[in-house]
DNA sequence: ACAACAAATGAATAATGATTCACTTATTTT
DNA sequence: AAAATAAGTGAATCATTATTCATTTGTTGT
């Protein structure tokens, strides 16, 4: 025998699947999903097309992989801003807050984590996220409950409430045929926008006025 | 010179498409608009798959008017709750209700129109007629802000975070994955869903619990 | 240097489905 | 009945992309 896998070179096989999934990420980011074809993305990472099958499965598992890296970092965000030691009304609005600041800093991609229409494989990821908030979101309100700032609901259909007006509110304003050569930030409207969605689903779980 | 369209051909030419369209609708209700290809609905309405293009520009323009056929009906019968003379709180009650309760009557045509990934061209009605819906649910809102018993606020804002959450709560209950082949009504569960749907949009356009 | 194997390549292939078009059939008028 | 025109047909074509695989290039141990 002669040839033996070595550290260095499953450092450098690890490598090579990270550069494809960061230039990928970047495809993305750059024109969505529907724009990230395996072609472009070989090209963007400067690797031939069957390479990126040596890493990936398939082109859904790729992109997959690309959707629960970004997803998860932003639902870290909102675990972030849940996890003070604040009462639950307090950091349920500071997540909300979070939410829809981060989505319109970096519009595109938002817009491809929360309504651009993708493959099934992918899909399957976003519901699993959506999820993921929803849970999030419900253990805060149940904590309200417990502490007495917020009134005996459904913990679970609320959360998934604020889940969908969130995504639903921002989806115009994201959506790329909405503004898309130029997505101006205009921070006044935007920082309206912030605050009507969070004054809503403060009072949809509260019931109290602000 | 010989031939001239008649009435007759007119007639018959109309009923021809529209049959198009009927059968087109059925297929989407059996598997929705993945499963509703131009081979499938022109084997269920009995013709070549090259007449269907006598009828349609294009497989997605075919399909846009179809969804739009759908939704409008769905829009009308929101349109129609909120249509009483009773106040601004009741009627939006009413259409909330409504919105819920027919979804979850006919969940496969239900989820096609709010959540299955679609062809750009029809996607865009999706976002003409989610527009209209809010569309609705805002002049409700401003009538109840000039009669009292909604405190001010932004009605386009809110309306958006209405259609957000009702669309969202459902988006669970419809799916195919999560109970495709048989999809039970269990109608305890589903009026429990609609019930904690309702009372968290109120209390989010009121603040007042209930 | 060479054997043994792994990784990378990218043109060729495959798969999917919408769309076309040369041809057939039906309708109307003279 | 025959000319003129429209509607219908469906096998063939086209377009788009993901995926494969025979071949080349790179790495390791003796």
């Amino acid at each position: 025998m002669a040839y033996r896998e070595t550290e260095k070179m499953r450092n450098r096989k690890a490598q090579a699947r990270q550069h494809i999934l960061d230039c990928a990420y970047r495809c993305v980011i750059e024109g969505g999903f529907r724009s990230a074809q395996i072609t472009h993305v070989a090209k963007a990472a400067e690797v031939a097309t069957g390479t990126i099958y040596r890493h990936f499965e398939s082109k859904e598992e790729l992109f997959a992989e690309i959707f629960r890296t970004a997803t998860q970092r932003e639902v870290n965000k909102v675990a972030e801003a849940l996890a003070t030691v604040d009462s639950a009304v307090i950091r349920l609005e500071a997540a909300l807050r979070q939410f829809a600041e981060r989505a319109l800093r970096g519009p595109t991609m938002a817009w491809s984590l929360i309504a651009e229409p993708v493959d099934p494989r992918v899909e399957a990821e976003r519901l699993l996220y959506r999820k993921a908030y929803a849970e999030h979101f419900e253990q805060a309100i149940r904590d309200g409950i417990e502490e007495g700032s917020i009134p005996p609901q459904n913990a679970r259909q609320s959360s998934t409430c604020l889940v969908g007006a969130i995504a639903e509110s921002l989806v115009g304003p994201l959506s790329p045929t909405q503004a898309d050569g130029e997505r101006e930030p205009d921070p006044d409207q935007q920082s309206e926008l912030v605050e009507s969605i969070v004054c809503f689903c403060i009072q949809g779980l509260t019931g109290i006025r602000r």
